[in-house]
This record gives structure tokens, sequence and C-alpha cells, in this order.
RNA sequence: GGGUCCGUGGUCUAGGGGUUAUGACGUCGCUCUUACAAAGCGAAGAUCGCAGGUUCAAUUCCUGCCGGACCCA
């Protein structure tokens, strides 16, 4: 027996970042987390939700990936070759946006060539802090192996996915009905469509008959009278059923275009809405276009890709939406056609990133089909596990709602370019080869490039040998959404094209581990595009974790003022300096809460701890140090009073074990079982509940308590059974707190927790057949040693002192004397 | 309007048809015991949202309502 072996008197934030820097510097770090595709281990490939770098990560994301490490240190500890990959998902409209404010410019004023090395550098400085964090908070990803979706090497992976999909037919070019983004002059798709509510003007407009009657008809865009193909009613509400058939006058003036339409009847309208008379306008809202298929009827284009009336709006023609709607207000006030104007909150939808507005238009757009293999999609989604069960229901959800194919490009310039050049006839079109990625905007086709007819899709042959009859080509300008690279992340982990063998032994992906918010969008392309291409499910489980919420239960925003910076939690409690936020509440409320030291051990104890999966989580950093850190002080103890006692050379063969070791080893066999069990499952709260209850309950109070006069003593059953427990509880534990059990395993065994590849569980001979009667003992045991406890208290004795009359209950009979001895019995 | 989840001591939370409902934080009291006061031990504190129903038995299952959150239309 000799001093404590650690030297620290206790956890801290600074011994913390000590052993990470150690960590990641002394070139241990690659080989620990390294990928062996080779390896004969069972293989698990994560698929990590690539970030997107926006400057400062919230702390709810953070916990989310911090959990999704716990799972894959987790399975390394079950023994599986574990890819965690990290990437990046750096394409997109937000860092389009992110450069024309910094510059003060709107991106078709540059060069295309030189905005993209804007976005390019500006990406790449986030993208770095956003590394930082990762590695703060100890997530054990393959970083040598970085992957950034705007890399040529994934968007060849993007775009090779496209050709293979277009040349099977699943992926189609129309003209269609758009969502269309007129301020940033792009498509967007249906899952990028947001509500707000917003105060619009609800104009009731005189319309008048054939016959000269006069019908009152309700709208928000007078604007779109030009373009209104049919006006409807209700086919059960009698006020009406007389005008059906007749045609009714626009009453604003329009060129180009008959201005009567006829009045028919359509089960769509409210009949309480308004006057319960429709005026249905191409392309008013998606309501609209549905009617317009419907009844065949032929759209007018009313509204250019600027955003401009057209010219069959007459006098109304070239001016924006929102001049063009006040001034049909006036003109209509004018000639006396308003009956009345009502001011009222409307739902509208805007698009989610720019928050405007939308329009349909009709443009030329890239889809992929998809409605043909919702079924399919189904069938195969079945095939996943859910984790919780219950959260398949948004992907259910979901898929019931799609009904349009899926647009997938877009008229911007930071993504993907779509893979295609046109002959000038327009006839023929030219696809690049496999994993090359091409730039079409501002080059040729590379070699190995092949002429597909563009109706009939056939190819045609070699670009090489046909080039001459081609034309001047043109390459194809559009580019893709971003979920159309981002959906390819699981096939790129999993080796799909660049890595075939392990594809095949890899896929489905492990696990795709996501919050609930972008099942629509990230899982459920993700999932069309396993079934599109290899008619498979895609994962094997599908991970959804709830929201971070702010302390009150609300989703974390930046409007709302409640949010808060990844990292003034995780630094909080270094080098002395404290945590505060500012926090905005309900009804202007603002509350200030403030921590002293978390750091991201105890921060990953938290998320573990603290909710379900799936379940919404709230965030109060005072909460994370008050009910966590001591938990962390509790173990880091229990280990350094360990530590005064030698480890015996072989923990792997116990000594004769004594009866108290037996009892204690049986509870802790039982929790090793749950532990593993849970890591199995997937269940990182069992896990950690387990592992924090045992750890911090009976093991110290009751069996450490009762054991000490024996540890003391060098008894040797005691001795091994203390090490032999602390050696595989820091193991079990080092999933949710790596840097914590690494430093003290090493200091105390000479090896890693987080190296163990292999779930500890105690060897023959430690009593085993005794483990089920033993543990039936524990609640007795409790029980009198709380009774005495409560004793003394009562009696105003200290612990220590000493006590008398205390008869001992027969089962616990044979822990006499070290009870005894714990409690000063006399 | 639809979906999902939630409503359990002051706060957060576990559980689940059947003894005195789990735990944490906070509160209060005691204790510096050869690991731990940035700790330990103990105590008080809950008609398990409301109203019906099923049942021998409901906090648990069902229905409705109320309240909250998120997602979707």
């Amino acid at each position: 027996m000799n001093g404590p072996k650690i030297s620290d008197k206790r956890w801290s934030v600074d011994l913390e970042k000590r052993i990470q820097d150690q960590h990641f510097n002394d070139g241990t770090y690659n080989d620990r987390y390294r990928f062996d595709p080779n390896s004969d281990r069972e293989i698990f490939i994560i698929d990590t939700p690539p970030p997107y770098p926006s400057g400062t990560w919230h702390i709810g994301a953070v916990a989310q990936y911090s959990m999704i490490d716990v799972i894959a240190r987790s399975q390394r500890l079950l023994g599986k070759e574990v890819r965690f990959p990290w990437g990046v998902d750096r394409n997109g409209i937000n860092i389009e946006f992110t450069v024309e404010k910094k510059t003060g410019k709107k991106m078709r004023s540059y060069e295309r060539a030189e905005f993209i090395d804007l976005c390019k550098e500006t990406i790449e400085s986030y993208t770095e802090e956003m590394r930082e964090t990762a590695k703060r908070v100890g997530l054990s990803c393959d970083y040598e192996n970085e992957y950034l979706t705007d890399s040529p090497d994934y968007r060849a992976v993007s775009q090779s996915i496209f050709v293979e999909l277009f040349k099977r037919g699943d992926i189609i070019e129309d003209l269609r009905p758009n969502i269309y983004d007129p301020v940033e002059g792009t498509t967007i798709a249906d899952a990028e469509v947001q509500r707000i509510n917003r105060n619009t003007l609800l104009c009731n407009v005189i319309w008048t008959t054939e016959d000269g009657e006069e019908i009152s008809i309700s709208t928000t865009r007078p604007e779109l009278i030009c373009a209104c193909g049919v006006v409807v009613v209700h086919p059960d509400d009698h006020r009406y059923s007389h005008l059906i058939g007749k045609s009714v006058k626009l009453p604003l003036p329009v060129s180009g275009r008959d201005d009567f339409v006829q009045i028919q009847a359509h089960p769509s309208v409210k009949m309480d809405f308004g006057s319960g008379v429709l005026m249905v306008c191409s392309f008013g809202d998606q309501n609209d276009v549905s009617i317009f298929r419907e009844l065949s009827i032929r759209p007018f284009v009313a509204i250019d890709l600027d955003g401009r009336m057209t010219n069959v709006s007459g006098p109304l023609s070239g001016m924006k939406v929102v001049e063009a709607r006040k001034n049909a207000i006036e003109t209509l006030q004018k000639i006396g056609k308003i009956d009345s104007i009502e001011e009222r909150t409307q739902e509208i939808p805007v698009s989610e990133r720019g928050g405007n507005p939308i329009e349909i238009i009709l443009l030329k757009e890239w889809y992929v089909r998809q409605t043909h293999v919702l079924g399919r999609l189904s069938e195969l989604s079945d095939k996943s596990r859910f984790i919780p069960e219950r959260n398949r229901q948004f992907l259910h959800d979901w898929m019931d709602g799609v009904s349009i194919d899926w647009p997938i490009s877009r008229r911007r310039w930071y993504h993907t370019e779509v893979p295609i050049w046109y002959s000038a006839d327009g006839t023929n079109i030219v696809v690049p080869p496999k994993g090359v990625y091409v730039q079409p905007w501002r080059e040729s086709p590379p070699k190995g490039s092949e002429v597909i007819d563009r109706e009939t899709k056939e190819i045609i042959g070699d670009y090489e040998n046909l080039r001459g009859q081609l034309g001047n080509l043109i390459g194809e300008e559009k580019v893709f959404d971003t979920w159309m690279d981002s959906s390819n992340s699981n096939l790129y982990v999993s080796g799909y094209l660049n890595q075939p063998e392990l594809f095949v032994r890899a896929f489905p992906t492990s696990i795709r581990p996501q919050g609930k918010e972008i099942v629509r969008t990230w899982l459920y392309y993700s999932l069309l595009k396993s079934a599109l291409l290899l008619d498979s499910p895609g994962f094997q489980n599908i991970w959804i974790d709830g929201l971070g919420m702010d302390p009150w239960g609300r989703k974390m925003s930046k409007s709302l003022g409640n949010g808060i910076d990844a990292d003034s939690v995780l630094e909080c409690g270094a080098g002395g300096k404290t945590g505060s936020w500012k926090i905005k509440g309900a009804k202007g409320k603002q509350v200030t809460l403030k921590a002293n030291k978390i750091g991201s051990e105890c921060f990953r104890l938290w998320k573990a701890c603290d909710a379900q999966v799936g379940d919404d989580f709230h965030i109060n950093p005072e909460e994370i140090e008050t009910k966590y850190y001591g938990v962390l002080t509790k173990i880091f103890n229990i280990a350094r009073f360990a530590s005064q006692f030698d480890a015996p050379d072989d923990l792997e063969t116990p000594p004769v074990i004594e009866k108290e070791d037996v009892w204690i080893l049986s509870e802790f066999e039982s929790t090793l079982a749950t532990v593993e069990q849970s890591w199995e499952n997937i269940d990182i709260y069992s896990a950690a509940q387990s592992i924090k209850n045992f750890g911090t309950g009976i093991f110290p109070s009751h069996w450490m308590e009762m054991s000490k006069t024996r540890l003391y003593d060098g008894n040797s059953s005691a001795t091994w059974t203390i090490h032999r427990i602390v050696r595989d509880l820091l193991s079990a534990f080092s999933p949710i707190c790596p840097f914590f059990t690494h430093y003290l395993s090493s200091t105390l065994y000479g090896f890693s927790a987080v190296d163990i590849r292999e779930f500890p569980r105690l060897p023959n001979g430690c009593g085993n057949d005794e483990f089920d009667s033993m543990r039936s003992l524990t609640k007795a045991l409790v029980k009198f040693n709380s009774d005495i406890w409560k004793a003394k208290k009562e009696g105003g004795d200290s612990l220590k002192s000493p006590i008398k009359g205390i008869e001992i209950p027969k089962e616990i009979g044979p822990f006499r004397d070290s009870l005894t001895q714990m409690h000063n019995i006399s």
C-alpha cells in the first residue's frame, strides 16, 4: 500500500484539457481511431451527419454529435471495426448568403468563378472552427480522412449517381410548375418551404357574369386576376348553383388572352371562406396547380423569373409582384370593383433559406422521380430499425404527403453542377464518365464522356468519336439541390464507387444518426437514393434524436435570443474562467445562468444520462454542473482511493474470493450485463444509468465502506475485487467519458480504457455460482446500513463512534465481521 | 386542421394493471470517518393534468377535455 497514484486531488476542466492535448498530439490518435476496411471484425459504419459550417455551432447539435461519438466508442468497445467519418457539408445557398452579406454584393453581380472562390475561402475558415469544437467535445472521428461535400471527390460521386439515375429514367427533365423563390432566383423543393403568419389584405372583388349578375370573389392576390383560368364554387353551395357553366368577366384589363372565364364546381372550395367563390389562377398555390391539372386548363405565365409581371397582366406588366398587387387594388377601387377590404393574418409559404414569399412558376428543371417508388420505399424502410421505434412515424407522415417529383436543379452557383452538356440542336446530351467531377458551365466534356439521345435516353456512343457531329456544346448552368449531395453520404462513407469490396460488406450502412427535424429531407432523400439505385433499405439502424431546447422547453433560435454557444459550455471552468449565459425567456423575461465548471466530459455525461433518445432535451448549463459534475468527482475519487492499494499483477485470475466480494461482484456482473446489452441495443441512456447507479451507489457507499479494513490489511480478495471492478467499470464507462476514463485507466493500469476492444465480463472463479443468491441479499444489506447510519445520526453520533445493541439480521450473517468493523458495533 | 411526444414532490425525471411510486437537483439536519465538504449520510416533500370508461384492482389501458412542445398541411 502506497499513497494514491493519482496526484490530482479532483477532476477538473484543466486536467481534461491537458489529457485532450496529449490525446490529440502524442501521435497515437490516428492509430486509435483509424478504420481498417480489411479488418475481420464486424464492420460498423456510422453515417455521421456532415455539419454545415456557419460560424457558431449550436450546443444542441454538439450534444447530439457527442452521443453519436458514444455510439462509435461503444461499438468499438464491443469489438466492431468502426468507421466514424468526419464529413462537412459545404454546398449550398447558406454560404452564398453569407458571402453576399459580408461583401454587400449579390451573387449575380460577380463572375461565377470569382464568387465560387469567395465562397470556398469563407467556408474554409468556418470549417476550421468546427473541427476544433468537434475535437474539443471528444468526437473520435477519422479526421485524417475528412470528406467535404464540395470536394471534387465527393461531387464526382454525386454526379455519377445523377448520371446513373438519368440513364435508368429515374431522373427526368420537364417543364412543370415549380416552387420558386423570385428574390434568390431559384427553384426550391417542397421540403424547403416554410409557413409563416403574415398580415395580408383580403379583397372582396366584384366580378360581373355574362348575365350582368355581380358576384364577390375573395382574394389576397388580385394581381393574379390576369392569370385566372377558372372560377369555382362548391358543388353543394346552393347560393351559386345557377352560375355553374356561366362565364364571368375578369375585373381587370389583360392582354393577349380572353377576358372571360367559366364558372365551374369543385369540391376543394371552402364554402365559408369569404363569399364562397374562388378564382383559380396559374399558379397561385398548390391547390390552384392541381385544379388546373385536373380540369386541363391552359396555364398563363403571369410572373417571370425575376418576379415581375408578364405581358398578360396588361398595365401591370413589368412590375414586381408586391407593387403590382398595390396597383391592382388601386385600380379596382377606382373603377368601383372593390366590395370591401379586410386585414387578416394568413399563413403564407416562404422559402426556408431566404424567407421570401414563394411563387409557383412554370420552369424547365431536373427531377428525381419519386411518386412511383413510394410503396417500395415504405417496404424497404420497414427493414430498418428505428431508434426509438416511434420516430418511424415521422418518415411515414412525410411519405404519405409526397405527391410530386423532387425538383433537384437550382439556379445557384456554390453547389455541385448538373453534369450535362447539350448538343447545338438540343437533341443529344453528353454526360461524363463515372468518378469524374465536371463543371459544364466552364469546361468541355472530359475523355470517356458519352452521348445520349435526349428523348429516348439511348446511348449513342462515345463523345470522342461523335464530337464533330454535335456542334457547339452548351454546358448546363444549373446545379443540384444540396440535399441531392448530402443524401449520398451513406453511400459515400460505405464505399459506393470508391471502395467496392468494402461496400459489399458494409451496405446497408450500419447506422444513420440524425435529428428528427430533417427526417423529411436528409433521411427521406437518402432512403430514396438507396431504393432507386440499389433497391435496398440504406440503413440497418436509424437513430433519431430530439432537439436541444432552452431551459423552458422552447426551441433554441437566434430570433428568440435563447441560444447557447457550444464552446462556452465546453470551456466553462478552464483556466478558472466561469460561464454565464443571458437567456431570454417568455414574455420578455431574461434569466442569467451561471456555472463554474462543465467541460466536455461532464457535458457528455449529462446528455447520456438526462434524456431518452428521441425526446427533446432542455439545456441548462447550471443543471449540467449541479447534477453531473459531482458524479465525475465521485468516480474520480473511487479510482483515487483504489490507486493507493497495489493492483494485483493478474487481474484475470481471481484469488479465493470472500463473501463480501462475491456479493459486490455479483452486483457488478449484473451491471456489466445490462451495460453490454444496452450498448448492443444502442441504448445510451440505460447504459449510462446503470454505470452511474452502480458507480456512485452500492459500490462506494456499501461495499467500499464495508471492505476498508480488509483493504488496509492487504486482503488479497478485497484488493483483487476493487481493482477488477474499477478497471472494468472504467472500460464500460469509456464511451461516455473517454478522456476521464483514459486518464484514470492509464494511470492505474498502464493501458487506456478507450483502447479496449472486448467488452469486459467477469471470469470464472469469482463465486459465480453464488451470484444469484448473493444478489438477493442486496436489499437487506442496504437497509441494515441505512438503519445504522440513521440511528447514529439520531443519536448525534459521528459515523465512526461505537454503537451498541445491534443485532445483525440472519440473512446478512455472512458479512458479520465486516459490518461490525464498518459500523464499530460493540 | 393532421401527426408525434409530454403533463409524476418546489424543479427536472424513471417507471409501468396489483405491497409503503424511481432517481437527481433544490430545501432542511447531521458528519471533515486513514478516497471524496467541488463530499458523505439522513429527513421532509406527490390526491402521478382534469373528467369519464374497462377491470376484483388504474398513476399505468381506452375515450374525451385542458395545457405545453415540436413536426407537417
